[in-house]
DNA sequence: TAAAACTGTTCCGCTCTGCTGAACGTCGTT
DNA sequence: AACGACGTTCAGCAGAGCGGAACAGTTTTA
């Protein structure tokens, strides 16, 4: 994933090379000072200096000759987890969701114009993948995404794309910008988004936003599993109307919250 | 709780700053650029260019006049999380322990010499509390640190207790070092801690180790509850011969990973 | 056994940059 | 219309962050 976001001009320059060393030290999970002057570009002492600053306010522990990031972050990952509506509404239905289907579901919401994972529901043949909790994701090349891409402003869309672009992660991925707007408005006729390996090869998605009354979208809710099996969910349980529900559900309980 | 750590002479203020800002705006749940300043005792200019820094890095979003943490940070606290071994051991016997006493029982560990709760399982019963993952509690105060403590190295606990003091919490909270020592003792002899009201009135707990093979210490699992309901299950289910129980799953689990 | 090749850590000086206080633009309030 | 609150911008000085080189360990190599 990209890790710049914006050029912005005046960026203290100092906070920015402790971030990116919190972004390498999360990436290699776990290094030495070495290593991470190889990843950061910085100098050594650099390094050291700053391992050493967040080190004495707890954000990172040294293990020998080992640097890790301390549990010190989990109390802000709880913390923005807790303080999204959406986490807490979309628990329940999720889990139901999943339980009925026995695939993997999953909440997103967006941010910065990228999709984040806030919670995921594990069905009882659930595949293993990378997406989990905190994951970020394109929202050109995943279900959910372009369910919430469909019902954002179009300017947004374009500024989405501009910043980001349409990077192709398979051969199905969408990288033309009418190509995506077509799909986007058949999306919002339909009311939900299919993802056909556009991703993962061989992983399809079907999506749904969660609208709130005034049109903005809140986020997605998504099922993905491998592409035969979801086929055949689909037409057997009518996974759509079951998706939608689910959705809606998520919808009234962001109303009381 | 704390936020400094150690002196350490020579670190880096301007990362000092941008993360006593974060550190801010999570105590404040969003807030504006004055109110920074008030909690901080920065400049507001400071201010504006560390959070336009956070920004651009992604970690903070501007919402209107609020500033906010952003969902970036839930891809650390989800890293940290799992990076733990605890973690993925600790997922089925505390949920299992859960359902058999209808208790919260939580599991955490020890960083810094502070507790960090990485796990938590809701019992059906689970009184409402501000005890959730990612919460940091001082050893000294909570079953679960207690029984940590009693298998640190003595002069381990010693570097603890100068570094963070023994604050009280309630009445019940143990202040002396003389008799912190005395009940670590009696600790390694019964297997398990016993916590009345020590770190909330009326909130009692039941916490054992999690050992290695070596003898060191992973964490611990606490089984919390209010007072006189914790009593009866205890005489009625035997929980401490449970707790053990469960804490050795984990220990069995720890192996493998 | 010695020395070479790694580590992480420290030191020091230069230059650049982060910090501040004040001024600006823009809302909502009185 | 004047006021007060907010977030934002500006400019200049002093201090601090940066990097290169030297230090102190530990493991690997000859």
């Amino acid at each position: 994933m990209g890790t710049t976001g914006e050029g912005e001009g005046n960026r203290i320059e100092a906070v920015v090379k402790a971030l990116d060393i919190l972004e390498a030290l999360w990436q290699a999970e776990g290094a030495g000072v070495t290593e991470l002057t190889e990843r950061t570009g910085l100098a050594k002492s650099t390094v050291h200096a700053h391992l050493t600053t967040l080190r004495s306010k707890g954000y990172v522990v040294q293990d020998g000759d080992e640097y890790r990031l301390s549990l010190r972050l989990l109390s802000f990952g709880e913390h923005v987890k807790h303080a999204e509506p959406l986490y807490a509404a979309s628990d329940a239905p999720i889990a139901d969701l999943s339980e009925r289907v026995g695939e993997r579901v999953f909440c997103s919401t967006h941010q910065n114009g990228l999709g984040t994972v806030i919670n995921v529901s594990e069905g009882t043949r659930s595949f293993t993948s990378d997406i989990d909790v905190g994951t970020h994701t394109y929202l050109h090349s995943s279900a959910g995404g372009k369910a919430m891409l469909a019902h954002l402003p179009e300017e947004r869309v374009d500024e989405i794309i501009d910043q980001w672009g349409l990077p192709a992660f398979t051969d199905e991925t969408i990288t033309d910008r009418e190509v995506l707007f077509d799909e986007l408005a058949t999306i919002r006729d339909e009311g939900v988004t299919y993802n056909r390996g556009e991703y993962l090869p061989g992983i399809s998605a079907i999506g749904a936003p969660i609208l709130g009354n005034d049109g903005t979208v809140f986020g997605a809710v998504t099922v993905a599993g491998p592409h035969h099996r979801l086929e055949n969910e689909w037409e057997e349980h009518d996974l759509r109307t079951q998706l939608l529900s689910t959705a809606n559900t998520i919808e009234v309980n962001m109303m009381f919250s």
